[in-house]
DNA sequence: CGGATCCTTGAACCTAATCAAGAAATGTGG
DNA sequence: CCACATTTCTTGATTAGGTTCAAGGATCCG
C-alpha cells in the first residue's frame, strides 16, 4: 500500500544523466543522495579520464577536489624528506578519495591506470555531508574498511617475509581484478596495475626484490608470468597457502 | 542573554554523575549525546579498571562490548597462524575501542597497562549511532584519524631503519605523555607504557634490536635511559631529526 | 628501427634476526 | 627486609634475508 506523503520540493529533480549511467552509483557513496542531491552534486562534479602519473591529491597541499573512482586503481602514498617511498593505500571503484574535515591531505593520491573519476569541489562534499546523515554514514564505512586494509598491511610490512609479502599482494589483487579470467584450463589470470617498482613501493621492499620473488613463486609453479604485468595461478589455494595467514 | 527553548521531555534527565566526573566527557564520542541518551548508556555501562593483558576484543571472536577509554593505554594487534605477532594501534584516552557494524573484531584489543575504561553493550552503541548523527560524526572523525596513524605507521615499517623506528616511537609516546615532565632541567622526561617485546611487536623489529638502538641513543646523547621504563629526552629537536622525517 | 623504460639476474655487502649467555629489575614468601 | 625465583633487559657472536651495485635482456612506443 502507498503512503501519502508531502513531496518534498527540492525532490522533483530527476536523476541526473550522468549518474544513471555511473556503474559505481548504488555501490559508492552517491548512493546515500537524493535526487536533488545528486542533481547538485552533478552540475558541480565532471567525469573524468586521467593518465597513470596523475596526481589527484598531494601531501601538504590544500585540496581543492574530491573524487569518486569508477574505474581504475589509485595509489595512495607518503614520502620522507629523503625520498623514500611508502604506498599506504590502493583505492578502486567505487572508493571515494579524500580527506574530509582537513584541508589538506597528509599523504599523495595519484593514478596508476587510466583511471576514471567523477570529481567535485571539496566544500561542496562537506556542505553535503552536514546536510545528510546518510552520505557520512557511507563515507565512515568505507574509512572502517580503509582502516582495516591498512591494519592487514601492516601485519604485512612488520612481519612477513618477502615471498609472503609478494603472494600477499597478488591475492589481493587478483580479488580486486574484475575481468580474472575464472577457472577456465589454467586458472585464474589477471592484469597487474602496478609497475614492480611501484609493488615495492606498496611492500616495503626493493624493485630486485620484487623481481626476484617472482621468479620464486613461479619455479614454485604457484603462478605464471604471461607477461610482465600479467600473471596466471593455476591454484588459488597454492597462492593463498604462500601469504602467510 | 538566555533563550527561550521548549524543553524536550526526555531531556529532562540530568547528566548522571558517572558522565558528569568523567575526564572523556567532552573529548569523547559522550559529548555528542545529550542528557537522556548519556543517561541510557549510563544505565547499562560500567566503569572499570582493568590489569595489564586484559583482552577487551578478541580476534575472530564475537564481541559483546565496546569501550571508551578513560585513562591508560590499549594495544590493538593481529597475529599469524604462525604466532608472529604486529601491533597495528595504539590507544590513548578518549579513545572509543570497537569496531562498529562488524559483529567480529578482526583484531585483539588488550589493555598494556593498568587501565580505566567505561563499558557497554555492542549493540546499544550500534543502536545510538542510527539515532544519533551526531555520534556517528564523532565516530568518523575518530576513525579518519586512526587512519592517518595507521598510515604514517606503514610508512616507519615499511621504510624507516631501526634507529629511525625506536626514534618515531619514542617521540610518539612523548607526545602522548600527560606527565611528560615539561623543560625542567634535563630536557622532557616519560614513562614507556610498553615493554621492550611490545614495542618491537609495534615497530617490526625484534626485542634485541629495540634494545641495542635505545643502547645507541643514549650513546649519542639523543636519550638518557633513567630506568627501563623511564625515558628522558634533553632535547626534543635532536630526537625529532632522528626519526627520518 | 632506435631509444627509453621496465624487468631480471648476479655478486658483494649490510642491517637486523637468531642464538646464546648473563645482568638488572621485579615480585614473592619467609 | 632479605633471599630467591622469575621476568625483563642487555650484550656478544654468528647467520641470513634483503639491499645495493652492476650489467644485460625484454618490452614498449614513437
Amino acid at each position: 500500500m502507498m503512503k501519502l506523503v508531502p513531496i518534498a520540493p527540492l525532490d522533483t529533480d530527476p536523476v541526473p544523466d550522468l549518474c544513471r549511467a555511473c556503474k559505481a552509483r548504488n555501490r559508492g557513496i552517491c548512493g546515500a543522495l537524493n535526487a536533488s542531491q545528486l542533481s547538485e552534486l552533478t552540475r558541480r562534479a565532471h567525469r573524468q579520464v586521467v593518465e597513470p602519473g596523475k596526481t589527484l591529491l598531494d601531501a601538504e597541499q590544500p585540496t581543492s577536489n574530491y573524487s569518486n573512482v569508477l574505474a581504475g586503481v589509485v595509489k595512495l602514498s607518503k614520502m620522507l624528506p629523503d625520498g623514500r617511498q611508502q604506498i599506504v593505500g590502493l583505492q578502486f571503484a567505487p572508493d571515494f578519495v579524500g580527506r574530509p574535515f582537513s584541508p589538506e591531505s597528509s599523504l599523495k593520491a595519484e593514478a596508476v591506470t587510466s583511471t576514471v573519476l567523477c570529481t567535485f569541489p571539496r566544500q561542496l562534499l562537506e556542505r553535503m555531508i552536514s546536510e545528510s546523515p546518510e552520505l557520512e554514514h557511507k563515507l565512515y564505512l568505507q574509512a572502517l574498511d580503509e582502516l582495516d586494509d591498512a591494519r592487514d598491511l601492516l601485519l604485512t610490512l612488520g612481519r612477513k617475509t618477502a615471498r609472503e609479502r609478494v603472494a600477499t599482494f597478488l591475492l589481493m589483487i587478483a580479488r580486486h581484478s574484475p575481468h580474472a579470467d575464472g577457472n577456465d584450463e589454467g586458472g585464474t589470470g589477471f592484469e597487474l596495475p602496478l609497475t614492480r617498482a611501484e609493488i615495492a613501493d606498496f611492500l616495503g621492499l626493493t624493485i630486485e626484490t620484487v623481481s626476484r620473488q617472482l621468479t620464486k613463486l613461479k619455479g614454485s609453479d604457484v603462478i605464471r608470468v604471461e607477461q610482465n604485468r600479467r600473471i596466471r595461478v593455476p591454484d588459488m589455494e597454492l597462492l593463498e597457502a604462500e601469504t602467510g595467514d
